[in-house]
DNA sequence: CGGGATGCCTAACATATGTTAGACCGAATA
DNA sequence: TATTCGGTCTAACATATGTTAGGCATCCCG
């Protein structure tokens, strides 16, 4: 299977060819850069807000979050890092670390060289698929504000679920509308500006309409369409190739 | 003065040099860029969600902003764009445009080819202020979720004021501490997930506390450090140099 | 100079979400 | 088996913010 495939190279290489193949050499470097990967415990900082890391590191496996603290001890997650995502290329270009990150599982974390990677971004088509994983970064930024400022907190659940489901899809973490999600209700309340006690409340509600299941850290999303249409998600934002988007459709069922 | 220089350079220059003076040569080459710029009147998109351009737009002169439509009409801004912020960079490597863009003010905006940006980014210190500069959106984008996640309408507006203040500052476009805010109170209201009414309620409790003026579009904050300290701003992930950040700070009073 | 916009402002009332507190449960640990 | 411990779940109550509605300036334009 081409999915196999994929996460055998390593889910970086799996994300990046999700808008277009990568030149075989170009998967071999990238394979590479996983190789080195430490393993770190659940809820470790892998940087602080301050830090000046002369390494920008890779989630290989686990989960990560970007958050900010804030004076009275109240968390923002800014982002959940999957396999496949960079933690912070913004180091090859800014100073210093403006917020911190932390794993959210035990996760397997690879540090590459900031000069390792000058010399992947010499490559012209790796270069444009950093580029374009760093706008996609963007573009999720940008929905999550959405999620934060205008959506109520049971349409903002389920667009985060939707987009997990996609982007997880995209590194062949899913299967079906099946997917492992290791999030504690505390964590999905920071990432939307919830309590944890209100995202329960909707978690619930959403069980009781049979529109997920959700035990033990696997979520199962019954009714897909009906959640993309509660939670208004238009995967546009996400930016895969509009072809192979429906190819995945058609895979993923 | 160095700030008339910049600001007669143009605005992107301005902005750029904040980080690093620029090789004379980039200098003119950017300040050639604002040349042609077109005069738009307020209130009018530039770019619309699922466009294609093949132009990235620049704002010379006057306000814009990102926003999103959701299927309700509800809206949400994205980001506030003033003169040197580049509208759409995005579409150099991405397919279709995500969210809209329209201007707030009249304003002057120029369309750059992307053949031409493609062409800039050869020079190596260019390339670096635009890596420098989408980080540093990126970096905005972060801390609006944190304001519309976790801090209460009175630290989002607090908040964001300081921003726009910093980033006012680093075109030349305030003096002490005090600049032209176009923005209606529903604007303000749709860039941090409020509602008109709730923001004029918070102004008017700023006045009372004779932290701010706001009258006629003119913002002048009475009492920076405490507003500063009542938002919790810190300005670091706008990633001005250290040295060149107190050199300001000296300058602004 | 009159009339329409547009934006600001306020009041009274409604509600989504926050707060506090504690019971429960399963998995790890001893 | 007993004991933590982290996480889930619920209830009762509190509140920041939303909603609706309308008055009041100011500015623009015919």
């Amino acid at each position: 299977m081409k999915e196999d495939r994929n996460t055998a190279a390593g889910p970086l290489v799996a994300k990046l060819e999700t808008i277009a193949p990568l030149p075989a050499a170009d998967r071999v470097v990238l394979a590479r850069l996983c190789d080195g990967a430490q393993l770190m415990a659940a809820r470790r900082n892998i940087i602080r807000e301050g830090d000046r890391p002369d390494h920008v590191h890779l989630i290989v496996e686990g989960w990560a979050a970007r958050y900010k603290l804030l004076p009275d001890g109240a968390r923002q997650i800014t982002a959940f890092l999957i396999p496949g995502d960079f933690c912070d290329i913004h180091v090859t270009v800014l100073a210093e670390m403006d917020h911190s990150i932390a794993t959210l599982t035990k996760a397997r974390v690879a540090a590459v060289p900031r000069a390792k990677i000058r010399e992947l971004v010499e490559r012209p088509s790796l270069a444009r698929a950093f580029w374009w994983a760093t706008l996609v970064d963007e573009a999720v930024l940008r929905a999550w504000i959405v999620n934060a400022g205008r959506r109520d907190a049971y349409e903002a659940i389920g667009h985060l679920m939707c987009e997990l489901y996609v982007r997880l899809r995209n590194v062949g973490l899913t299967t079906d509308h099946r997917f492992d999600l290791p999030l504690t209700q505390e964590e999905i309340a920071d990432a939307l500006g919830l309590t944890p006690v209100h995202v329960n409340r909707v978690l619930q509600r959403m069980r009781g309409e049979d529109l997920i299941t959700l035990k033990a850290g696997l979520l199962t999303i019954l009714d897909y369409p009906r959640l993309e249409s509660a939670a208004g998600f238009n995967p546009n934002y996400l930016h895969i190739d509009q072809d192979l988007r429906s190819g995945l459709e058609a895979l993923a069922g």
